[in-house]
DNA sequence: ACATAATGAGAGTGATTGCTCACTCTCACA
DNA sequence: TGTGAGAGTGAGCAATCACTCTCATTATGT
């Protein structure tokens, strides 16, 4: 099992650069402190990357393979579908749960995009088109059923996930205020989004 | 005008900084790009900042006052009490081009709001938690004319706000592909939401 | 048991960076 | 003319960081 091996030191960098890059960015981490939080010896880091950005390239690679075509949007897709069926719904929170597990990596993806082409790249392509044609797709079918509006199909599913993404991210931000219960503040959010996104009966 | 001049280039520093701040990130950019950006000496910036971060802190007080309030949430505000009438709407979009300028600016804040925590506890204080109350309370008297679902009140402007927003930061990230028209896209945005908000009869 | 590969420990390197400090320039005022 | 305060300068310092090298130790596969 010496492929095994090695990639179980490989796991252990690339989990606990995830720590140190989300908690203090690609550029304030260092190097030793990766190590130090993943119990290697620095220089075992440069015998599995070549550099640092290699590390970074490395946490891209190893999310693309775990966030295309994530479970929540195979179930938002159903939701979008079947109409706002309860069993949908907590299965979108099921899926909610998981997603704020990651969100680390998330974060961490989605902020050093910016300043890293390469990544930026990869996740519109792997992750970001992947998901939008997923929810497109769905939505394109109640369109012509003549049950949603007859808007853009890519805006109503970046309305639809960055609603749920604002909700994610202001739930971590303002955790000490008093807040409605999770799962109906789920329901909330994507009550508005259907029924924002419905036809009325003269449309098109 | 000893003050103009000293506060002159001090604004020099400031503007250079969100520049080169934005482009690299808060640990990824050096003071003496910072100074050659400004056309000042690195000495100089250490003569109006004590230290690299009170640059930062001193981006962040100027964003404060300018972002207090911001006109676009006033408008949004106010096409959310008197519903989507035309001439709101097109409001909203002028207001959207100046948030749209200021993006590398707002980016910047909310990404190194991450890291320090100073930052994020003023923009909580002074410019989300505002605009969040200024958007709850239209959004609330609404919903006392039962015009409005009862839904949390901070729930709903968080789905309009990061509606938006998403849309903004889309229309970024894939500016290369065929997008509908702005101000149409606009529209379809704010009409999905205020459908999604509107009291059903049965409602309450 | 033996050969091979992987790792830990840690000193070392060259480049870079935030920041300092001695100095200059300007200008108001005595 | 002399003086002192404040703004600006840029060479330079001490520290840090990504990355390398060496060597002893451990683990693996046969």
């Amino acid at each position: 099992m010496e492929i095994a091996e090695a990639s179980s030191t490989q796991k252990k960098i690339i989990d606990a650069a995830i720590k140190v890059f989300s908690e203090k960015g690609f550029e304030g981490a260092t190097t030793s402190e990766i190590a130090q939080e993943a119990g290697v010896a620095e220089g075992t880091i440069f015998r599995h990357f070549d550099t640092k950005k290699g590390i970074l390239q490395g946490i891209l690679i190893s999310a693309v393979t775990s966030f295309q075509r994530p479970q929540i949007m195979v179930s938002l897709a159903r939701m979008i579908e079947k109409g706002e069926d309860h069993s949908c719904v907590s299965m979108v929170k099921e899926q909610l749960d998981v997603i704020e597990q990651q969100l680390p990596l998330l974060k961490l993806l989605f902020y050093e995009a910016q300043f890293h082409t390469e990544v930026q790249e990869i996740i519109l392509e792997k992750i970001a088109r992947p998901i939008l044609d997923l929810l497109s797709q769905s939505i394109g079918k109640r369109k012509n059923m003549r049950e949603f509006r007859c808007f853009d199909s890519n805006l109503m599913a970046i309305t639809l996930i960055s609603s749920l993404w604002g909700y994610v991210i202001w739930k971590q931000i303002a955790s000490e205020e008093e807040t409605i219960d999770e799962e109906e503040a789920l329901i909330q959010v994507l009550h508005i989004w259907l029924k924002g996104v419905q036809a009325n009966l003269h449309d098109c």
